[in-house]
DNA sequence: GCCGTTTTCGGCCCGACTGTTTTCAGTCG
């Protein structure tokens, strides 16, 4: 049994010990390119590398030519992979660590290797502590403050953010530039504004010339929050700042989420040690499409880009679309030469023949065969909730409260979805009490006018894929969520079977955050989701994207396949507290991720069609 | 190691910053 995170992870590993061994960088690209690749698909590989036409098939996708294709096949046949027993052999373990830390590249790691001998993080602490890597080429007192200033980051750094750590920290310093006078323009771009569910730093883009350039510069680097200045350059600088998080019921707080504040990880800020790295660059403001196209990346989608430009004999980089020339290496912008394009977004897409492409899709999966650009799901779009918890469960809202904040949205449709008997921790409604439950979210409809508020519940899924109330109760219910809360650990098989069997349920309305995994923290439920999202088209269920930017569960990539698979999907806030409904861009991010329109999302859809999908899905 | 409406071989994106250097290698994004 191989999925496809552990074939991604076999190759990634491959590529990481090829460069180590200073292997051709092609061979290294090619091994991290299919790590990619399979990383992202939803379809699980394994059975393809054990069935008949196993080679043609994996060499059908892209990027998996005849040797990874075989390295896929031995791995399922017999859990390894000769080539990574070999280089594992070759190269210490502890040197990728080494590789880790900022400023050790291949080469240098290498070099520390291959002439000091050192193999792990404690080895070249050693050397740096007693001076001898200063005979050592291109290895001067500065690199090696340097260097141990990095150590000391990575102790304390290690690890990604979730987005919505992320994000107020980027508003924050946009704010803040677009306030430096002389500034023109000021956006986050990279893989923020793609909207990842994790986020490795923030790339901040600021538009100005002659002394705001500077100044610029300036207000970046003594900004509050700023811990320490890794470089300072005109064009370019990175800082680390303080961050703040409050991961709401993730962290600890007292409106647990079925108790998994208690189980869960450190929060983002404490791995990250408290600080975030921000990276500024200032633009002329008549490159600042091409600036903010670069950086918003993603990289493959860039690599994709410039190589669609060379076919047409031009050349791309930050400051513009150029005629290519190939009779000199000196670049076109240092030359004087006029940009095809530059100034804005779109002008650079048209001038590729290109739809202008939403960042959100910029990630090299097909992207650029668009024929226009699509209209996706916005949170203006967004018109119900249906996943939200009051104070009879977990929620920190009364009905009435919860219905009043609903309403000041402009929804049309609030759904109160309280946790089933099974979540003792988060005070789940035993039978009698969902009945007096009913009753009182009936007493709140003729109180709360101008929204429907629905008597629905989040159903715990056991690990069996039976629910949590006898089929008679779920009955008297408007709506029902369906969810995993428990048992996350279980293998894929069981998993899908779990999750097929909630799914065909005839009660069953929406399969809510399907995996629960958290984001950085908990890998959730593999299931074979191909299974998954064919039996909820089968029964007309409906896949939720859980907006809580620790969970967005459904992921980007399932997202897409349900679609593909033609599922229709929701974006739900699984409200516990009122600010919880301003997780909303988080899911809506996701969905745009993976495609999604309000046609295919039911809470975009107008009242009378949503009641009509509730109510023919409920009887049958 | 992958890939091909000019190729089955010879390509494979591009620039800023840093530190160690006197013209550049390495790293990063």
């Amino acid at each position: 049994m191989s999925t496809n995170a552990e074939i991604a992870g076999r190759l990634g590993q491959i590529a990481e010990l090829l460069e180590l061994t200073g292997a051709d960088k092609f061979r290294v690209l090619a091994n991290q390119k299919a790590a990619r690749v399979i990383e992202s698909l939803t379809a699980e590989l394994g059975p393809i590398a054990r069935g008949p036409d196993a080679r043609t098939g994996l060499m059908a996708l892209e990027g998996i030519g005849p040797k990874i294709a075989d390295k896929i096949i031995e791995l399922c046949a017999t859990g390894r992979i000769k080539e990574l027993e070999e280089l594992k052999a070759a190269v210490p373990a502890g040197l990728p660590e080494v590789m880790s830390i900022p400023g050790m590249g291949p080469k240098t790691v290498r070099l520390v290797w291959q002439e000091a001998g050192v193999t792990d993080l404690a080895g070249l602490k050693r050397i740096i502590d007693d001076g001898s890597i200063l005979n050592l080429p291109r290895m001067g007192a500065k690199a090696v403050e340097k260097l141990k200033a990095s150590i000391a980051m990575l102790a304390e750094s290690r690890g990604r953010l979730g987005l919505g750590v992320a994000m107020p920290v980027a508003e924050r310093v946009v704010a803040l530039m677009k306030d430096v006078k002389g500034v023109e323009q000021a956006a986050f771009a990279g893989s923020l504004r793609r909207g990842k569910e994790s986020i490795g730093d923030i790339d901040i883009l600021v538009a100005a010339k002659g002394a705001a350039v500077t100044a610029a510069a300036e207000a970046f680097c003594t900004m509050p929050g700023v811990r320490h200045v890794i470089a300072r350059g005109e064009a370019k600088c990175s800082v680390r700042v303080s961050l703040e998080e409050d991961g709401g019921r993730f962290s600890g707080a007292p409106t647990g989420d079925a108790g998994e504040a208690a189980n869960a990880a450190p929060t983002d800020a404490e791995r990250a040690g408290g600080t975030v790295q921000v990276d500024l660059r200032v633009i002329e403001p008549a490159r600042w499409g091409s600036a903010l196209m670069y950086f918003t990346g993603s990289k493959e989608h860039n690599v994709r880009l410039r190589q669609r430009a060379l076919d047409r004999g031009l050349t791309l980089n930050e400051y513009g679309l150029f005629p290519e020339d190939k009779s000199t290496s000196e670049s076109p912008q240092s030359r004087g030469v006029k940009a095809v394009a530059s100034k804005t977004e779109e002008e650079i897409f048209k001038a590729l023949e290109l739809p202008w492409v939403p960042p959100e899709l910029r990630e090299d999966r097909g992207e650029l065969k668009l024929e226009s650009t699509p209209v996706l799901i916005e949170v203006a779009d967004i018109r119900a909730e249906l996943h939200s918890h009051t104070t009879a469960s977990d929620g920190t809202m009364s009905i009435e409260e919860l219905a009043e904040r609903a309403k000041a949205r402009g929804f049309h449709t609030i759904a109160v979805t309280d946790h089933s008997k099974s979540q003792g921790i988060a005070n789940g409604l035993s039978a009698a009490r969902l009945e007096a439950h009913i009753e009182a979210i009936h007493a709140a409809r003729a109180k709360v006018k101008g929204i429907t508020i629905l008597a629905g519940s989040e159903v715990d899924i056991f690990a069996d894929g039976s629910l949590d109330y006898e089929d008679k109760l779920l009955a008297k219910l408007d709506l029902v969520v369906a969810s995993p809360h428990a048992a996350l650990s279980q293998d894929p098989e069981r998993a899908t079977e779990r999750l097929l069997k909630a799914i065909a349920h005839p009660r069953v309305h929406i399969l809510s955050h399907p995996t629960g995994r958290l984001v950085l923290r908990r890998r959730g439920l593999e299931p074979d989701m191909a299974k998954v999202f064919a039996a909820a088209k089968e029964h007309g269920v409906a896949l939720e994207i859980n907006a809580h930017w620790m969970r967005l569960d459904l992921r980007d990539t399932h997202v897409h396949a349900a679609l593909e698979a033609g599922c229709v999907l929701a974006i739900n806030c699984d409200v516990h507290s009122p600010g919880d409904f301003d997780n909303l861009r988080f899911g809506v991010l996701t969905g745009r991720r993976g495609g999604l329109t309000k046609e295919r999302c039911v809470n975009c859809w107008a009242a009378e069609e949503l009641r009509a999908w509730i109510k023919g899905k409920g009887h049958g």
